[in-house]
RNA sequence: UGGGGUGUCGCCAAGCGGUAAGGCACUGGUUUUUGGUACCAGUAUUCGGGGGUUCGAAUCCCUCUACCCCAUCCA
């Protein structure tokens, strides 16, 4: 576990240090009606992560409530996945439909709380009936249907006695609420479709009712969800809280849904890329799915690796593929064996090479700690990549070329003696020579060369098939199928690899010196013809050093302003606006002080009454219109427990100073909470403030000596570095040097 | 438009009144028989904007603004 903690981490963290509960139990709750995605994959990270961080269990629950979309092979492509992940489930597989009869209970129990009824209004009337978010809406008649009338008619709708949409169960909660999702929320609808596990139900919970009852029932304490489901959480809070469940109970928490760029996410879009042929099924190798991922060649590591990475928070984001990137290249550099593949292949005759020989390399390179070797063959006829020679280069060509050697990796450096063209001026064929002192491992020959090439021989040579993949689309965020990226994927169909990789098959996955990562597909690849997955490329400063220069030439980034607009902010009303002139010309506030406490009469008249006791208008202002605004919007509606005779006594301490402004904070806080009187406060921590030079330099002399490099640094010029010291001093004494002091001696002592 | 959220470097993301963490990306350099890896160095005088409180504000208060979610018998 990082040091730093996420906010999902810091709750479950208080909340087993507070006792609420013993164990944390969380749970990874898909609806079984597609294939998991990354986003799944974030999930199941969280979930089970937290739950193995914090010594608890994991449920994983198939949340299958619709019939009409569910199915029992995408349970297995959950189960599949969680698994491929390498995380471990808690006893079964848990399935809403199970706790159907349970769920069909509580609803019984609620009917009889006169909290839920059954509605018979149509689809359309009920969507009327709702209101809209700026209108109230409005109760069915049928809301004042009896206990028994609501009983009767709820398990008829379980009999199957009405069609689809006659009828449905209700919450009975409010039709005006703020929160559209408490306008009385459907509870349970009628649904003659045969659901793929609990057959023919009838009727069927809907996902506000059952997902709360579900993680009571497994006794999950805390429910993370996506941040779609804020507006749901005071229907789960009312559920639970309404059925009067025996403690400990679950609480939901939710995280922004992971984006990546250049992909898309939900469902639906997916779905079309597959109907539409635009991919080759789920597990595409250009998929988001797991699927995808897992066929690409990617590792449970580096998605897992990845997911730590980004991190959990509640911004709405979008992560840069190439962070995903990093993880999988990071992840295979340390495991993959190295080998040589032609792409492109140029034929390249060393005239002066004799014979045959079996070369003895290495699979991983130096700074590898693993063993392993093959045998490359060598003859006299050999391939390079077509890449690799250029008659006419730039500078900072690194790679064959007339007048520049090159090794050929794990053997020989060979020049170029002749380039062989065809009738149209295509290069076909190079003549060269190699230097036989040069043989790698035993070179002394003492030539420099800039690089080393891979090669492999004309006969040794196996034929495989590589399938390239780009990403799927071409727009940053893209909207639709027209954004795709129309090369997304190259097939070569008749790369060279060295014979080892396909006889002696050391490994599924590969490092194809200076290509990439490649997989062998788990599905097309045969003995016959092997198949390579991309999986990522490696790190190219060259190409990426061709690519920019070519940008620089031609298209210029256009600049995107910000620009500020400033709206118009509400005017007072007259009351309002009275307050507001006396306060700043009778008692001479700043304006946004006035404005504060004169738009909120809550604030004002506790200004007024603070007034009465102590005449020091400005300072209680301002205590009040910072300090106490926040108590209030904190505490809400409650009542506060501290009052104004108080905030006068706190802010006399601080005029005749006894405390600081500090103190005083501290002093506020402890009021906030307890209600005590400040004097008291002040008292019985021994707050009152340290202004007596004669105490504080030694503690100043102490930071300063702690502390050299800031010291240096500030001399340096870094002048902010004084709140530093200050902020030092102030923590060894508590709080109770007085600042100002500090301030002016710190600055004396720098000097 | 009512309610609920969120804005910290190109992309993620810590931070909760006392020196603006970290990762990816980027830019130099060193090592290198992969233009890879590893290593070193550089990269936010400033936290959506404006005000206020404080000795001191990304953090507290006020206000404006942008974006996301909610009016499925989906989850």
């Amino acid at each position: 576990m990082s040091e730093n903690k996420d906010f999902l981490r810091t709750i479950v963290e208080e909340d087993l240090k507070s006792g609420k509960y013993k164990e944390v139990v969380t749970r990874f709750p898909p609806e079984p009606n597609g294939f998991p995605h990354i986003g799944h994959a974030k999930s199941i990270c969280i979930n089970f992560g937290i739950a193995q961080d914090y010594h608890g269990h994991c449920n994983l629950r198939m949340d299958d409530t619709n019939p009409t979309t569910e199915d029992t092979k995408y349970v297995e492509a959950l189960k599949d996945a969680v698994d491929w992940l390498g995380f471990e489930w808690d006893g079964n597989v848990r399935f809403t439909s199970d706790y159907f009869p349970k769920l069909y209970d509580y609803a019984v129990e609620l009917i009889k709380m006169g909290k839920a009824y059954v509605d018979s209004l149509n689809e359309e009337e009920i969507r009327e009936y709702r209101g809209t978010v700026t209108q109230t809406g409005k109760r069915s008649e049928y809301a004042m249907r009896s206990i028994e009338e609501n009983l009767d008619l709820f398990l008829r709708m379980k009999k199957g006695e009405f069609q689809d949409g006659a009828h449905v169960l209700r919450a009975k909660i409010d039709m005006s609420a703020a929160n559209m999702k408490m306008r009385d929320p459907l509870l349970y609808r009628i649904r003659h479709t045969h659901h793929y596990r609990a057959g023919d139900a009838n009727i069927y919970p809907m996902y506000d009712f059952a997902h709360c009852l579900s993680d009571y029932i497994e006794g999950i304490t805390h429910s993370i969800c996506t941040l779609e489901f804020e507006n749901n959480r005071d229907i789960y809070d009312w559920v639970l809280d309404t059925l009067r469940l025996t403690a400990p109970r679950p609480y939901q928490h939710e995280f922004a849904r992971l984006g990546i760029n250049y992909t898309v996410m939900s469902k639906r879009k997916l779905l079309e890329l597959v109907n539409t042929g635009k991919v080759n099924g789920w597990d595409d190798p250009r998929m988001p799915t797991i699927a995808g991922y897992r066929r690409r060649g990617y590792t449970p590591e580096s998605i897992i690796n990845f997911c730590d990475q980004i991190g959990i928070a509640k911004a709405n984001s979008t992560v840069d593929v190439s962070q995903l990137e990093f993880c999988i290249r990071d992840d295979l550099n340390t495991k993959v064996p190295r080998v040589m593949c032609v792409f492109n292949p140029l034929k390249v005759t060393i005239v002066n090479y004799v014979g045959s020989e079996d070369i003895d390399a290495s699979y991983y390179p130096h700074d590898v700690p693993k063993e392993g070797s093959r045998k490359i063959p060598l003859s006299r006829e050999i391939y390079i990549e077509r890449d690799d020679f250029m008659e006419n280069p730039p500078k900072d060509y690194f790679r064959l070329t007339p007048e520049q050697s090159v090794r050929l990796r794990h053997a020989y450096i060979i020049t170029c003696k002749e380039v062989i063209k065809d009738a149209n001026g295509n290069i076909t064929e190079i003549k060269a020579e190699y230097y036989p002192e040069s043989k790698s491992g035993s070179d002394t020959s003492g030539i420099q060369v800039k690089s080393a090439i891979q090669w492999v021989d004309m006969v040794a040579a196996k034929k495989i098939e590589v399938r390239v993949y780009d990403r799927l689309f071409k727009d940053e965020a893209p909207e639709g199928l027209e954004d795709i990226n129309p090369d997304s994927l190259e097939i070569i169909k008749n790369a060279l690899i060295e014979p080892a990789v396909v006889i002696d098959k050391p490994d599924e996955r590969f490092q194809f010196e200076r290509h990439g990562y490649f997989y062998a597909d788990p599905i097309d690849s045969t003995d016959e013809t092997p198949v390579f997955n991309k999986i990522v490329g490696l790190k190219d400063s060259w190409a990426k050093n061709q690519t920019t220069e070519n940008r620089h030439n031609g298209e210029r980034k256009t600049q995107i302003q910000k620009v500020h607009v400033d709206g118009e902010v509400v005017p007072m009303n007259k009351e309002e606006q009275a307050l507001f002139d006396k306060y700043t010309s009778e008692f001479g506030l700043n304006s946004e002080v006035a404005n504060t406490l004169a738009r909120d009469k809550q604030l004002s008249s506790f200004y007024e009454e603070s007034l009465s006791v102590l005449s020091s208008p400005i300072a209680l202002a301002n205590i009040i219109a910072n300090e106490v605004a926040r108590e209030f919007k904190q505490i809400q509606a409650d009542k506060p427990k501290f009052n104004a005779k108080q905030i006068s006594e706190l802010v006399k301490m601080i005029d005749d100073e006894i405390i600081s402004n500090k103190i005083a904070k501290q002093v506020f806080e402890e009021m906030a909470q307890t209600g005590e009187n400040p004097t008291q406060i002040v008292e019985a921590k021994g707050l009152v403030q340290i202004s007596d030079p004669s105490k504080i330099l030694p503690i100043i002399d102490e930071v300063i000596a702690k502390n050299p490099d800031n010291v240096l640094k500030f001399r340096a010029g870094n002048t902010k570095l004084l709140g530093f010291f200050v902020g030092q001093v102030l923590k060894i004494t508590e709080g109770k040097a007085n600042p100002q002091v500090v301030n002016e001696l710190v600055a004396e002592k720098l000097k």
